[in-house]
DNA sequence: CACTATTTGTCCGTATGTATG
DNA sequence: TCATACATACGGACAAATAGT
């Protein structure tokens, strides 16, 4: 195999020095596996020896042994006294590949192939500082929406929004065919202006309940603002707060750069 | 307080049981910190008694009595004999509002208005995955790059990266200075294609240490494809896996649209 | 064949930490 | 609080298998 320092990176290396009351030998073990695992010692090559791993890890050899021991038991190297302890364990990439979503032509596209349940549609009094965002006078009301998408039954995103602007009223049946950027096209309402921000979240209980995940599971925040322009001056139309399930959906932007 | 039923769930239960080597008293501990400190036990609320929680968990009353020794060692909680233990920790959801950062000229000026802490810098095999996406022969190294962005003080990201193709050598002095864009440019290389997924995860131990955040908070995760085409065929020369803190760092994007 | 270096296997004694009743 | 049992971790010592000289 190639040098011990080659491998493990100097952040692996502090790890194991961190004061945690987990065994010793038991998180050499698990960075072992995670280094078998995930390919970078790849099968038939030689681990390090017991003795380099104890120098370079500051353990004893004994604890250095453990842990190799511990891997041998699972059969993931072979051990054999006089030749070193070797990696049998083959590494295979894994086919997967999460259902990739992309931008707002490719939003549109993946809303047709999703399920959609509308939780609320009504025409309610927004909070006072998306009140303020959309333009409308104390006491306005606007179009309040909640709706969860799913996938083969999978819930995988959690949608509230907030419209002002829509004249024509729409069926909550509508919400659950179209999306909301088909309805504004239809009344008419032709958006020059988005802006995105995405973040992370923990999962509240409700939340944890619409998505099918746990309290506390990290989520993929994203809140969308639409605009149009009326009178050369730009004005909110639409706030949009979604929660994606990170497992179920991921955001994925192309980008072309240095083309000149 | 309500019943210790209605706190934790079967799930959480069967935590304790799963046979890791860490110490049983320090898992009930961090499974009680977690809840305390997520809320679910709120402040002035009484703990389970050591009895209790000995009963629900199956260990003895010793090694409740330790996990909760430990959360009154951060004060977490106040013990008092005869009285019971209680919460003396004050669970805030976190306002938020954090500064706005954009595409990839954006990330460069920002760049310039944070400091970097260059944690690895050197040549090493990398796990076989990214080796192949890479188009390395079995055994070849890349650079591995890990570094950790701050501004004030406060880490808001945590970098990892590995390149090929980048011929001279690079100093970490030059990695702490300059963005990697701008040292691909200055190489040669001219990046024709990226590709960029956003999720979101959970802070291990390790991320958690690096971004001065809690082990289970939501991180937003990045993962950066760059791509140089060479022989009219797309080549990836650089793998970049970024996790933000979400309170300090929020990636905003701006779409023009319905132009025509 | 012996000789040597390497590497794992086994054993000792000791100290500390963990978990129980 | 105490006594007890067991696991972890260390350093050291020596034996046994392997490979090369």
């Amino acid at each position: 195999m190639s040098s011990i320092a080659e491998i493990f990176s100097e952040s692996q290396l502090r790890e194991l020095q961190q004061d945690r009351p987990t065994p010793l030998y038991f998180r050499l073990y698990s960075l072992l596996k995670h280094a078998i695992l995930d390919g970078t010692i790849g099968n038939g090559a030689q681990m390090p020896t017991e003795q380099q791993l104890a120098e370079t890890f500051g353990v004893s050899r004994i604890t250095a042994k453990r842990a190799m021991d511990e891997l041998a038991a699972e059969e993931l190297v072979q051990r054999r006294r006089g030749r070193g302890t070797h990696v049998t364990y083959e590494y295979t990439p894994k086919p997967v590949r999460a259902p990739l979503v992309g931008m707002l032509q490719e939003i549109e596209s993946m809303a047709r192939h999703s399920e959609v349940k509308v939780l609320e549609c009504k025409k309610q009094t927004p909070p006072a500082r998306i009140r303020e965002l959309l333009g409308l006078p104390d006491g306005d009301k606007a179009l309040h929406l909640v709706r969860v998408r799913s996938r083969d039954g999978q819930p995988f995103g959690h949608y509230e929004s907030w419209s002002a602007g829509l004249g024509k009223p729409v069926s909550k049946r509508d919400f659950a065919r179209f999306t909301r950027l088909e309805i504004f096209r239809k009344q008419g309402l032709k958006l020059t202006h988005v802006t995105q921000t995405i973040s992370a979240v923990a999962a509240d209980e409700n939340l944890a309940a619409s998505l099918q995940t746990e309290v506390g599971a990290p989520l993929i925040s994203l809140v969308r603002h639409s605009f149009i322009t009326v009178a050369k001056r730009e004005q909110l139309v639409d706030y949009l707060q979604v929660f994606y399930h990170p497992d179920r959906f991921q955001y994925q932007m192309d980008l072309e750069i240095d083309k000149a």
